[in-house]
DNA sequence: CTATAGGATAAGTTAAACTTATGCTTCCAG
DNA sequence: CTGGAAGCATAAGTTTAACTTATCCTATAG
C-alpha cells in the first residue's frame, strides 16, 4: 500500500530540484538510476507525478499534494536528525506544552517564567487548543506536555486510555449548539439521535471526539460519518461560526452562556445531565521523562497544590 | 547524513509493535531481516534506539524521539495516499484558508459560509496565525490559501518572494515592545544593536522573521542567534508574557496601544519609521490551482473589493 | 544544420536486502 | 531441576533490485 520510502526521498530531490540530471547530482547517482525510480514510484501509485515537456518536468496536482506531505517529514528530519542522540544533564531544551486557550492567557506563560528562573536554560513552546487535539498531539510526540480537558460521567472518576498518565484538577461544562436560525430551520425541537445525525457540523480541528463523546454522552450510539463542514482552531471562531447558522458544535458551556442567554445560540438539551470535563495534566505513560520533563512536572504538580487557581476553580467535595 | 527512509518505515512497525518477530509478520519479511535492518539504522544514526530486555524492546529516548519524527509522517501518508490521484469535476473537498486571528473571528467564516452557499460540497479548515508562519504552511502546502500580513518599506510596494502570488489588501504597523520592569533593567534607554542582540526575545511560532525583519528594518544588519526563550502561537499570550518581563517581541502596534498608553508596555523606537504590513491574499506562483481553489480565489477578490471592510479599513491614497 | 542538454530505454553489474540455519538467553510449566 | 518456548542476534549463502554504462530520442539555440 505504502510506496518504497527511498523513492519518496528521490522525488523530494526531484521535485524540489526540478530536474532528474540535479536530483542524481545532488544524490550522487546516475541520472537514469534517478529516472527509473521515478517511474517505479509512479508505478506503485499509479499517477504520473510530473508532466513531462522537452527538457522540464511540470508537477502534476497528484505530485504536488506528494510533495506537500513528503516535504514537510524530509525538512524536520534533516533539522532534527543531528541532535537525536544527544543527552541532557540538567533541565535544558525546549519543552512544548499545551493548554487551553483561557489558561494560555493567564497561567501558563506566568508558571513557565517562574520555571526559567529555575532553569534559565530552558526554553519553551506553548500550544492554545481544545483537549483532544492535546492529547493526539501527546500521542504523536508533538507536545511533551499537556493541560487537557477531558470528558466523564458526573459521579465517576476520569477513565484514560492506558498510554497516558494523569493527575485531575479542574472541571468544566460541555454542550451541543448551534444558531437561533439554525435551529428553527433544522433542529425546530427535534432533538432526536436520528434527527441530529443528518445535520451540518462545526469542530475543533479536524479531530471530532468531542461531537463522539457528546454523541455517547446522550445517546449511548456513537455518531458514524457526521457531516463536519468547517474545521477550526480558534474556540471564537468556532463560535462565530455557530452564530452565523453553519452548523452544530460543542462549546464549553461558560463561554456561550452570554450568547444563551441572549437568544442568539441555543443548546441541544437531552434527558442525559451535562458532560462534564476535567483538567487535567497529562503525559505519556511509557514514555520515558527527560530530565527537564520530570522536574517541570513536579514543578506544576507543587505549583497546581497552592495557587490562587485551585481556590478560585476547586468545588468543595 | 539521513537514514535509509525504508529502514524508518521499519522502524516505525517495530516501535508501534514493540517487537521485531511481529514487525516481521506485519511486513511480510524474516525476523532477521527485521532485526539486521534495526542494527544499521542504529549503525546510521550512531545511536542505539531500543534497549534490549530479554524477549522485551524498551524504546530509549532517541528511538522516542525519532518516532515522534516519524509517525505522524506514516499516518499521514496511510491516510492520503489513497486519495492522491483522485480529480476533482466541481469545487469540492477541503480548503485550507490562514488568516490573522481578527479576521477570522468576524469575517473569514462568514465568506466561507458564503462560499458554501455557492457550492455546498467544499469544507474548510481555518488556521489564523501571524503572516510569516502561514507563508511557511503556504510554501510547505499545508495551506492552500493565506490572508497575510507582509512588511514593506513605506512609500514603496510590498515585496516578496518570486513564488508567491499576491495581491494587496489592508495595512497595519509592527512594533518592538517589552515590559516596563524590563525595559527599566535590560534597556534603560539603550536601544542600540548591540544591546537589543543580547537580550531574550518572544515569538509568535518558532518562525523568528519578524524578528529579522525588525532588526533588518531599523538597523540594516542582520540579528543572527537571538535568544529566542519562549514560542507561541496565540499573540494574546504573546502579549501577557511580555507583560510578565521574559523579554521583547514583535507586536501588531493597534492590539498593545492600550498597554503602551497605560505605561505597561514600552516600545523600542529608532529613528527609523515604523514597519508597515500589508495584509494580502497569497498562493503558490507555480502551483497549479485546483479547480476549489481557483474558484474560491475568484470569489475572495471579488468579494473584498465590495465590502464593507474594504470601507472601514482602506486608507485614500 | 549541428551541437547541446535533459529525459528514457536496454542490458549487464553490483550491492544489499533477504533467506535459512543456528545460537543465545531468560522464563515458565511440569 | 529440566526441557520447551519464544524472541532477538549472528553467520553464511541466495536472490532481488538498485545502479551502472551505453545509447537513443527530441527540442532548442546558435
Amino acid at each position: 500500500m505504502l510506496p518504497d520510502f527511498n523513492r519518496l526521498k528521490v522525488f523530494y530531490h526531484i521535485y524540489s530540484l526540478n530536474s532528474i540530471v540535479a536530483a542524481a547530482n545532488e544524490l550522487h547517482l546516475s541520472q537514469p538510476a534517478i529516472s527509473q525510480q521515478l517511474q517505479k514510484l509512479e508505478g506503485e501509485l499509479k499517477v504520473p507525478l510530473f508532466t513531462r515537456l522537452h527538457k522540464k518536468l511540470v508537477p502534476t496536482a497528484a505530485g504536488e499534494r506528494l510533495f506537500s506531505l513528503v516535504e514537510p517529514f524530509i525538512e524536520k528530519l534533516q533539522d532534527e536528525i543531528p541532535y537525536i542522540r544527544q543527552p541532557l544533564d540538567r533541565p535544558a531544551g525546549m519543552l512544548r506544552i499545551g493548554a487551553p486557550r483561557e489558561f494560555g492567557k493567564e497561567y501558563l506563560p506566568r508558571f513557565c517564567h517562574e520555571f526559567r528562573l529555575l532553569y534559565p536554560d530552558v526554553m519553551f513552546k506553548l500550544k492554545f487548543k481544545e483537549s483532544i487535539p492535546l492529547l493526539t498531539m501527546i500521542r504523536e510526540g508533538i507536545l511533551d506536555y499537556a493541560l487537557v480537558d477531558v470528558y466523564f460521567k458526573q459521579g465517576e472518576l476520569p477513565s484514560f486510555s492506558d498510554i497516558f498518565s494523569v493527575a485531575p484538577l479542574l472541571k468544566e461544562e460541555m454542550i451541543l449548539v448551534c444558531s437561533q436560525d439554525y435551529y428553527q430551520q433544522n433542529i425546530a425541537g427535534d432533538h432526536s439521535f436520528k434527527n441530529l445525525l443528518s445535520k451540518e457540523y462545526i469542530t475543533d480541528e479536524d479531530d471530532p471526539s468531542t461531537l463522539s463523546l457528546w454523541f455517547k454522552h446522550n445517546f449511548h450510539k456513537t455518531a458514524e460519518n457526521l457531516n463536519i463542514v468547517m474545521t477550526l482552531d480558534s474556540h471564537e471562531a468556532l463560535i462565530s461560526a455557530l452564530k452565523l447558522g453553519m452548523g452544530l458544535g460543542v462549546a464549553t458551556a461558560h463561554l456561550v452562556w452570554e450568547e444563551i442567554q441572549r437568544g442568539e445560540v441555543v443548546p441541544i438539551t437531552t434527558l442525559r445531565t451535562n458532560m462534564v470535563n476535567m483538567i487535567s495534566l497529562v503525559q505519556l505513560q511509557d514514555k520515558v521523562p527527560t530530565l527537564t520533563e520530570k522536574t517541570f512536572r513536579d514543578f506544576m504538580i507543587a505549583r497546581m497544590q497552592k495557587t490562587e487557581i485551585l481556590k478560585r476553580f476547586q468545588y468543595t467535595e
